[in-house]
DNA sequence: CGGTAGGTTGAAATCGTTCAAGGAGGGTGG
DNA sequence: CCACCCTCCTTGAACGATTTCAACCTACCG
């Protein structure tokens, strides 16, 4: 199943083959925050529940291979190892948000930024070169939706963004297209390295 | 077990049976982010993983009752009811993170202490009245651990507090106690309702 | 050719932070 | 018992980061 366009009311579960898959909630009054971008290989769904008030759309064009409810609550049933899976890939995204979650309450708008682009270096770099410490890649989001990932606006995404430009830590082309020569020096800018403990 | 005190390296697994625990994530430059409560029945610990970079805390007097990891984890293997009820209760954590993931990304302050002060009276209303249109509780952080919380400061903290009240939202009492007589009137404080599907 | 969506940039306004001072309560040692 | 110190909380005033408002630019599409 292909997809490039709009917003899935998930009442399938899929598994995500390429692309990427950006999961928001809103407020009444339209504001908006993106809190979960599914890569390459992660399950797409919410088990046990009817309403998830969750918004899944295609962010890039995405390939998806889904499944009907039924049948993976009845694997789910079926097979310990795939129950096992969830689990395993649940933890880990309540890890993604809650490092998230730092990211939105004490970071700065420049860190935010820098944050975001670590991120995606290290989900997405198109050049694939491990660890060679640069990397390149195509922003899955426009600048509306990495606003509303960072809880920003637009407009000091876009500043933040011409920032790093000016002091040489990436190079952008055509808005979509950065490329990080030093990954390091990006870190940098992402604000106190983890935890301490 | 009980413990009123500090910080807790989780090796070991736990219910929490009474009190509230506080999750918190911190950079190495100080900044702390608090990425979750847990209250009463839930459960405490992180499985799969040696490493979490979460600190557990004790933020009221807690009464836990914990089990050696190697015991969890052959309690996991060996009941698969049990760890269907872990999935399940790592998926309503990872709904409640996104959940907070909105105030904190697009909430204004007045907005996020609201917010906060709603969940405290869903979760600890200590005058047993369901759905009676009030509540009262002691907050069982500080004011500075509520602006780790909400990602402002807790002089920002106090300020809108003292609003909430200048404006008979709610009473304090010992600047720990709240009261909220209307909580439909709290409600409209915390920013648009939920979705907008 | 417009028209539209996405992006950039500037200037002014605003919200929240920072810095600073002071109050209230609780525990401890003289 | 009192004086002292500490932590927690509140409040004010100035500052500054981010938002808001507005203009313009580009690429793409019908």
């Amino acid at each position: 199943m292909e997809l490039t366009g709009e917003a899935q009311n998930v009442d399938s579960y899929s598994n995500v083959l390429s692309g990427v898959v950006k999961l928001s909630k809103s407020l009444s009054d339209g504001r908006q925050q993106i809190v979960g971008l599914q890569f390459a290989p992660d399950f797409l769904g919410r088990p046990f529940k009817v309403e998830s008030s969750i918004n899944a759309e295609a962010a890039t064009a995405v390939t998806l291979c889904s499944f009907p409810r039924a049948a993976v609550e009845r694997m789910m049933k079926a097979s310990r190892e795939f129950e096992h899976r969830l689990l395993k890939q649940t933890l880990n995204e309540l890890d993604e948000a809650r490092e998230w979650m730092v990211t939105l309450g004490r970071k700065t708008a420049p860190e935010k930024v820098a944050t975001f682009l670590l991120m995606m270096a290290r989900n997405i770099d198109s050049s694939l070169d491990a660890a060679s410490g640069s990397a390149s890649f195509d922003l899955p989001l426009t600048r509306v939706e990495m606003s509303d990932f960072l809880g920003i606006t637009n407009e000091t995404v876009s500043r933040q963004l011409t920032r790093l430009r000016a002091d040489g830590v990436i190079r952008i082309e055509n808005a979509r297209h950065v490329t990080v020569d030093s990954i390091s020096r990006l870190e940098k800018r992402c604000g106190g390295g983890r935890e301490r403990p």
